[in-house]
DNA sequence: CTTTTCAGTGTACAAACGTACACTCAAACC
DNA sequence: GGTTTGAGTGTACGTTTGTACACTGAAAAG
């Protein structure tokens, strides 16, 4: 069959990005050598050179795709129901079910925010402030103007975010653990309904 | 000078200990070479074994040190006044303190814990997982067990260390930006207050 | 004083590392 | 149909890696 030149390096490029992504799984990129991916794709080693200038590249490259899943995920989120009380469950079962379909990619994101390379940990944490900033947006639609001030309102998303990345690590830490898992789901609940308690209670500028 | 066998030993495993401490600051444990630690601290490659089996077994040793830092935090929380409104700007302070002068050490275990060797990941969440027992102890003796059930403290000691742990990273993550730590630790300050409005506003097993 | 112990040395080796360089050969191009 | 392009090859290099083995020499033990 013929097949186009492009398409054929387009598909090693793709399977270089996977074998890395599989092969820093319980390391980190860091402690990832291209020899290693070359040999896990089936290419000899300066190939590699062929697709990226380095490992931090392939790892930028990484972070893109990663929350490209992080934003189909958001808009499931957006998607569902503005049915108000419910909001916090339907999130929650949006962000564990995105988790365990993309597993890898969050694990990377988690793993790589606090351990990468410099530029790496930079835009990961570029893009989990856009996160934030466009939720506290959200939130400004959400409850309008009056009672919150933009920097209250950025200031809870900011806590929200921290509470979502802390719920993806603990189920990220505990894989085949369905027992375990759906505790910490619950409690991760819990935690966001107090939080709501908390904002509905809440006077800016007091 | 007469250095006694036992000291003098002493003296080499606590240069291993900083020099590894030092050396995977910007990649990680899984990166850090053995013989570069040797060549750091001034002894052949082989005399490392005669203090630790394996890096690995050395990122415990610095996991058990590093977590001394933060029992010793802990116990400047506990010592501080016991007066009840700003009991959350005297234990963040005491914090932000602490993380400045153990920086290395909180760094460590905010890098190792998401991407450091599975045993090493382990030790440092089951401590983690320990003084977010303690906290909720502790909340106990605080609240009462009116209007608060066990698990609902647990859930909430939970949510608190999160948010703390957040703003360790935070910190670490903007390394002389004064301006910007004070906007972070500000920022803290208001979260935990919400979180506080939300706790007083609670009602367990409604 | 003699013997034992053991932290640290020095040499050695096979394996893995990043990368330079010259190459092939089929698709893409004119 | 002849030429160009570029993904992938193969060899080769100097480094760095973990670890094995035999050693030294001063402190500790008898």
């Amino acid at each position: 069959m013929t097949e186009t030149r492009g398409e054929r390096k387009e598909r090693t490029r793709r399977a270089i990005l996977d074998a890395a992504l599989q092969l820093c799984e319980d390391s980190s990129l860091v402690a990832l050598s291209l020899r290693q991916v070359a040999k896990e794709v089936g290419i000899v080693p300066t190939a590699f050179y062929r697709h990226f200038d380095s490992i931090e590249a392939l790892g930028l490259e990484l972070v893109d795709e990663s929350f490209a899943s992080l934003r189909a995920m958001l808009l499931d989120v957006r998607r569902s129901d503005p049915d108000f009380d419910d909001i916090i469950d339907s999130s929650i079962g949006i962000l564990v079910e995105h988790v365990h379909q993309q597993r890898a990619h969050f694990r990377f994101i988690v793993r790589e925010r606090a351990a990468g390379p410099p530029r790496v940990r930079e835009a990961i944490n570029a893009a989990i402030e856009q996160f934030e900033k466009e939720l506290a947006t959200d939130l400004v639609r959400l409850t309008g103007t009056t009672t919150w001030s933009p920097e209250d309102l950025q200031i809870l998303s900011g806590l929200i975010v921290t509470a979502m990345v802390g719920l993806a690590e603990a189920i990220l830490r505990n894989p085949d653990r369905p027992d375990a898992e759906k505790a910490i789901v619950e409690g991760a609940r819990v935690q966001l309904r107090m939080v709501l308690v908390g904002a509905l209670n809440w006077r800016s500028k007091r």
